[in-house]
DNA sequence: TACATAATGTTATATTATAACAATAACTAA
DNA sequence: TTAGTTATTGTTATAATATAACATTATGTA
């Protein structure tokens, strides 16, 4: 396999789902997905999940909580999944990663009056996106 | 019982859940509080989660997507579960809801640069509580 | 009253996720 | 190289989470 480049060296089923996962405009379901690779081989819900835990883990794709759905990272910052934030349309649908420098920077320097130490976090905002404001 | 929430008449199946879980000092899930009710006469599945999306609803308690979990609510300021954040300890899965006046003004007025408008937002922090860091 | 709305009870089923175990592939170090 | 180790895969079964559909009962309101 080729190990020129310095990005993670998915494996075969890995490839596999998270190239459907990057194609898709939407977050993808981890039932949807089985059934759109079974064409390829990949036949169990075990081999879903498997791949998605170790792709969340590597910070490839990210996971939508609150809609059991998985997205591609498209954010370069965002080697891991410790600091997500994600903006939800709640009549299309539409999920987009939100990147920004100020709110990244705020959260991470986020204490509690508890003097907890933050490891990691995610954030979902909904809301009506642009063409959904406008009908 | 938290008197600064508007005063909603809980009916008899939203009470008992309710009260199970406000006394509860950790998440509890839908098929643990079926269990815990089953001797209240609540025997079904549906039963628990139409009284838990109302509670949710009404802003009595939240759910933790993170872990599909229900907590009350103890903030004052949170009428609806329209703002809600939590911290979470990866070791023990202790849940604190976060009472900021800072974060809640900061995310309220966050705005995204395609200009998004929100309505809601949850945020969930992980990391190691006071207690697991010490051990 | 009569109508509308909300909540309940019940059975069945859909959706999401993991346990357990055997086999293979890939990586590490003598 | 070769044995030991770890990660990944394949497979079957099952656990855990959540909703559909429909009949009934309670509550609010004109
Ligand atoms: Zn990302
Ligand atoms: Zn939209
Ligand atoms: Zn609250
Ligand atoms: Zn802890």
């Amino acid at each position: 396999m080729n190990k020129m480049h310095k990005e993670h060296n998915l494996t075969k089923n890995q490839k596999i789902i998270f190239d459907l996962i990057d194609k898709s405009p939407q977050p993808l379901k981890a039932y949807s997905i089985l059934y759109n690779v079974q064409k390829k081989g990949i036949k169990a819900p075990l081999q879903v999940y498997r791949a998605l835990d170790k792709l969340v883990e590597i910070g490839k794709i990210h996971k939508i909580e609150s809609r059991n759905a998985f997205i591609a990272c498209h954010n370069s910052n965002c080697q891991v999944a410790k600091a997500t934030a994600f903006s939800i349309c709640e009549i299309c649908e539409k999920v987009t990663e939100i990147s920004s420098a100020g709110l990244s920077k705020y959260l991470a320097n986020f204490k509690d009056k508890d003097g907890m130490k933050y490891s990691k976090y995610n954030l979902e905002f909904f809301g009506l996106c642009k063409k959904c404001t406008l009908k």
